[in-house]
DNA sequence: ATGGTAGAAACTCTA
């Protein structure tokens, strides 16, 4: 089973992206972020079309995310249970046997502020969370944007980067937490290139001069980490006309 | 030097 997260940044800007992307690619799941559309625009129709039936989060202008699967999918879930919250960061379904949950983990603007500790306070929510799903569903996957890089590796350049947000050492610790529940980091399970981004900031001519950041995740149970197969990142959708700033992350399961 | 771009929506906020 192939298993794909990528923030769209806007899913009615970047639907032909997306669309080309799945004929290319064809995963089984596709967690998007970031759809920044009502369930009620939500084009369903096109992606039905496509071959993905699929499960949205939605909300206008901010946030949203979606589930797309081969086959429909069984939802069970829209946001953090225990924690109130406004913005569309979380949906939870299963398909064929897996819990699947695309995440969005709030951005934090800058370290120390409003948004940040909400950030902060959004993390600690997921760890309680997910430890309670991780322990009733043994094969469970947390993908999406977690606007954390986890290591200096997977930093262009980290003194430039030190102790800003996606890299402060409060993020690194709250991404550790949900890590010690007993995830895995897919994509270290295997052998990675140097220099591995799933996002560049539009400015400054970032992609081309690849400075990015490793922040969108999947993040596997001790049960699918078993059975993962490979884990990439696909930036061809990167170097188009009109991009979004995130690249593909793609899992594949046995 | 605190820049720059993109998206949505509304003349600003978020990332």
């Amino acid at each position: 089973m192939k298993i794909a997260t990528w923030n769209v940044n806007s899913l009615r800007v970047r639907l032909p992206h997306l669309l080309d992307w799945l004929a290319r690619q064809a995963p089984d799941v596709a967690c998007l972020q970031e759809t920044k559309c009502e369930d009620a625009t939500f084009p369903a129709a096109e992606l039905a079309a496509a071959g993905y039936h699929a499960l949205h989060h939605g909300q206008r202008t901010y946030n949203g995310v979606a589930i797309l699967t081969r086959e429909p999918a069984v939802e069970c879930g829209r946001g953090i249970p225990a924690f109130e919250d406004a913005q569309s960061r979380v949906i939870a379904a299963d398909y064929r046997g897996v819990r699947i949950v695309s995440v969005y983990v709030p951005n934090g603007q800058a370290v120390g502020s409003e948004k940040y500790q909400y950030k902060m306070r959004w993390f600690e929510a997921l760890v309680e969370w997910l430890r309670d799903e991780l322990a009733a569903h043994p094969r469970i996957l947390v993908a999406g944007d977690y606007n954390v890089a986890p290591e200096d590796r997977d930093v262009h350049d980290p003194a430039a980067w030190e102790g800003k947000v996606h890299v402060s050492a409060a993020e690194r610790e709250a991404l550790q937490r949900v890590i010690a529940l007993g995830f895995k980091d897919a994509f270290r399970l295997f052998e990675q290139p140097e220099g591995s981004f799933s996002w560049w900031d539009y400015r400054l001519n970032a992609f081309r001069r690849k400075m990015g950041l490793r922040i969108d995740h999947v993040l596997l149970s001790p049960a699918l980490a078993a059975e993962a197969k490979a884990c990439t990142i696909d930036v061809e959708p990167r170097r188009l006309e009109r991009p979004s700033d995130h690249a593909p992350v793609i899992c594949e399961l046995a």
